[in-house]
DNA sequence: TGGTTCATGTAACAAGTTACATGATTAG
DNA sequence: CTAATCATGTAACTTGTTACATGAACCA
């Protein structure tokens, strides 16, 4: 296997608090889920099926208006079981993160490179932006307790990407500060 | 295109500090470049092909031993043109950590889910791991000040991977420490 | 009636992983 | 002499992106 092909269980995992069809999915991961997982409908579209022959999912037809068809998703026993084994195993590979600011950093051979306050001050931009973005997530998704508590998870992730971003900023501005003044 | 090829530029990267064969190469992803890019030797002897066809790198032949042949690579000047473009162009796409720890989490709906403890746990553990072996590469690697002049990207980028690190175990901890009591 | 969104699919391609395959050199 | 490492390649497959394709419903 490739990677463990884990689009099936973020789909499993979305129809597991509710029936959606796959367009609400493809919707999900512009929205919430976009965040930290992108997939295009191109990629969802072919999973749906392939979950449903092997049982984990089942559709019904509901129509819109005159003859506008949806396939409404749901998770059958055995997704949820699935489903569940994938969260309870243990998760021993540490991603590499793939930044390809990043990359070019690394080769940036002098601290007297040109290019280096231009790059630094733009991914400074960029970042705090997200990070203003990702604040404004947290305070319009959780307004009320009752949420947090609700959805634990969704909350600890959107905290944590909020400080990975807080870091990365900081990290930023410091290194724009340490660079050797021009003249 | 799918996402611009960013493996073209790192062997273009990694050709223009001195000339390297495949192996070294391929050696290179496990190590120092390993850090935050994955390559196998399958993809990158096929880049190589690829990026002497259309003239940005060359190479010559030479002979160990008996008759082991190495093809070792050098950059053209064509390659260091393309390669300056890339790191000059500006980086506006921050790509999305696909963690499939924070994954998992995400379906995590309750504090009280008996699993949580297990998995933060476990993630404490593998990026303290992390932690301690980053904080050893940039010590080694950064021993006298001059190696931190003459490949000072490479120097930030360690550095802010332990930030990161340093991030996410703190996170961990945080979260652990937040968790309901159980009794 | 016309543009945006809803809704579902396929095709072509690019990127990345695992497996298959072969042979030379070197250090113990 | 034998195991680890050096050295180079291809094949098969999975994952992910962009593009092609079609049509209904809804709102102004």
């Amino acid at each position: 296997m490739a990677q463990k092909n884990k689009l099936q269980f973020i789909i499993l995992g979305l129809l597991n608090q509710q029936p959606l069809t796959g367009y609400d999915l493809t919707k999900a991961f512009e929205n919430e889920i976009g965040e930290f997982w992108q997939a295009q409908h191109s990629q969802i579209y072919p999973q749906l099926k392939r979950l449903e022959t092997q049982g984990y999912i089942a559709h019904e037809v509901t129509v819109s208006g005159a003859k506008l068809e949806k396939k409404l998703y749901h998770i059958t026993t055995e997704g949820s079981a699935i489903l569940r084994d994938w969260i309870s195993t243990g998760t021993p590979d540490l991603t590499a993160t793939k930044d390809e600011f990043i990359l070019k950093l690394y080769f940036i051979r002098s601290n007297h490179d040109p290019r280096l306050p231009e790059m630094l001050q733009e991914q400074l931009q960029l970042h705090t932006t997200k990070y203003h973005h990702l604040q404004q997530r947290l305070k319009t998704v959780f307004t009320d307790p009752a949420s947090k508590q609700a959805h634990y998870g969704h909350y600890l992730i959107l905290q944590h990407a909020l400080g990975r971003e807080e870091y990365y900023v900081d990290w930023l501005k410091q290194s724009l500060a340490a660079l050797p003044t021009a003249r």
